[in-house]
DNA sequence: ACTTTATATGAATGAATATTCATATGAATT
DNA sequence: AATTCATATGAATATTCATTCATATAAAGT
């Protein structure tokens, strides 16, 4: 279940580069919105997503919001995924 | 993009059975049917689906064909992911 | 108070994907 | 050679999900 809910998190294309764009240091939306180059309500619905997922936490200010990875351990995993993801070959024939 | 193509194909939870239930020994397409209790044509389309991505290899034996996969990294990747996703926890407010 | 800025929300649309169903293939058995 | 067993394939359907668009909220600045 928490697999799950996880991995549909992070199977998402978008979902991953705003993480990697946080990479541990917070940012507000509107820098998230800047560094991806797309729309802001689609931004927003992932952040939504990333946030009820508990990948990140997020942290008002004024008038921005900030957004934070909860555990640096995301990064490392999706570091582990992309590893091994490279090594994988198209396997065509049985 | 390999990492997208990884993670789509772990991201269903079928899929994600049936590399458990391989976990390094090879095993025939009947036995995973048993053991997953589905369709034998949905968990053929996994199979084909896993092998297209390069996660399993097959190997042909009389009627039978055995799948296995193709890198132990797999399983200690599936496993890191899991225990990181045990940690989170649902994040609802702001 | 009005406007602007930053962000969120919800409904509508569209694309990707899983599942089912019917059928095909091909090896082994009779 | 006809039947059975093990597996694959393709089309049809159903479901999930990302994206867009229009609108809402709420803080800050004028």
């Amino acid at each position: 279940m928490k697999t799950d809910q996880f991995l549909r998190c992070i199977v998402d294309d978008n979902r991953r580069k705003i993480l990697k764009f946080l990479n541990l240091k917070e940012k507000c939306v509107c820098e998230i919105i800047k560094d991806l180059g797309l729309e802001q309500s689609l931004i927003s619905h992932h952040l939504q997503k990333l946030k009820n997922c508990g990948l990140v936490k997020c942290r008002q200010d004024g008038k921005n919001i900030y957004y934070k990875i909860t555990d640096k351990k995301i990064i490392e995993t999706l570091e582990k995924i992309e590893n091994i993801s490279l090594k994988l070959k198209d396997n065509p024939e049985c």
